[in-house]
DNA sequence: CAAGGCATGTGACTGTTATCACTGAGCCGG
DNA sequence: CCGGCTCAGTGATAACAGTCACATGCCTTG
């Protein structure tokens, strides 16, 4: 991993000051990194692989609400961390995804002596926050079709391939729907040509 | 107007520099302050009154974020002044509401000097994004009937009242529903205990 | 106090999504 | 190559929310 050249901006002795002092960490694909309810001590930042932020709720549903991928770090954990508060969404790897958590205290020791560290904290805020605000639009105001849509081209932006491996059910669960709705519209944009349809992925065209 | 009573967190000198600088403005109940589309080039805090931050589609629908109180700032507006972005959302006045405009320039120059001037930007955005994701999860996983409920406890938490001076096509307007259906869910509300209903106000019980 | 406007109540109907029940198709291990 | 598994397709039905049409009732204003 070579951290200087995944963040450019950051002072060589604020790069140095997180290699020495942040944990690193791998997680396999499907791996659970922050759960609902757990304590957070540290902020999560990606240096390869994708993450998945979704929130769950009593009966079973989720809800995706973005992915961060490398040189990105988790707003939420940011939050939780500093606040020292139980966290309210979960985290799992997508793929194979290597981590460097890093202390709270380090948090606010770099927030005073780096002001690249400080400009990165909000440039994470405010990027997350513009991409809630998508969120809600499209569960506001657009139905289940456009949503689909939208989240096939946003799964697809972030790998950058054209095929994407997911199941009906997978993209049921994270759009909070049911497999046959998916389904369902799958093949109506399947008919009108928007995509092909395989087992287990589903090809955009 | 007092803002070292208001932020008693600032250091003086900040407070000053900001009573130098700044623009005070007040909007009538109604009021628009910003605009989808419209570039914003200063960060707004509210002094005294309430703002409602929504969104609004091409169609029409609005849609209710969340509101600003005493002593918060608009997040969206500083996202969109350091980017120099045009803002996605709308806010209004919901009453007569006093604001102190502050100049993008100024921003980035308090957040180099004065420590409390960053802790406030965080703890601005911390809580926003907060508020996201809690909207987030109603419109994701509740039912009408729970996000009324939601919207006339979070109406009556922010004023303390009991006896909401709302109709029920502002508050399908802000649900993005329609007043037909306000009124039949308010009506069960009624009938069950949970409130009674007025002429132009809902008084909870 | 009559007229008109606005807020609310209500029934009928529609559209979208969820749910259920079942079928079939591809894949993998023994 | 058979049995069992997961994934996908499909029809029937239900639930919830949105829409339309219209009635009612309260409040204001001339």
């Amino acid at each position: 991993m070579n951290l200087q050249q995944l963040f450019p901006q950051f002072e060589p002795e604020l790069v140095s000051l997180i290699e020495k002092n942040a944990v690193e960490k791998t997680f396999q694909a499907g791996e659970v990194i922050m759960r609902t309810g757990q304590y957070i001590k540290s902020t999560v930042i990606v240096i390869s692989g994708r993450i998945k932020i979704y929130r769950e709720n009593d009966e079973g549903g989720e809800f995706l609400v973005y992915y961060i991928g490398p040189g990105e770090a988790c707003a939420v954990s940011m939050i939780c961390a500093i606040q020292s508060r139980a966290s309210e969404i979960m985290a799992q790897a997508v793929e194979e995804t290597e981590v460097i958590m890093l202390p709270i205290q380090l948090m606010d020791e770099f927030m005073t002596k780096f002001k690249s560290w400080t400009q990165f904290v909000i440039q994470t805020y405010r990027s997350r926050f513009d991409e809630l605000l998508t969120v809600i639009d499209h569960i506001a105001f657009r139905n289940m079709d456009e949503r689909l849509e939208f989240y096939l081209k946003r799964f697809a932006g972030k790998t950058g391939k054209k095929l994407l491996d997911l199941t009906h059910q997978q993209i049921a669960d994270d759009l909070n729907s049911s497999r046959e709705v998916i389904s369902r519209l799958l093949k109506k944009m399947e008919q009108i040509g928007k995509l092909k349809l395989h087992r287990n992925a589903i090809e955009l065209l």
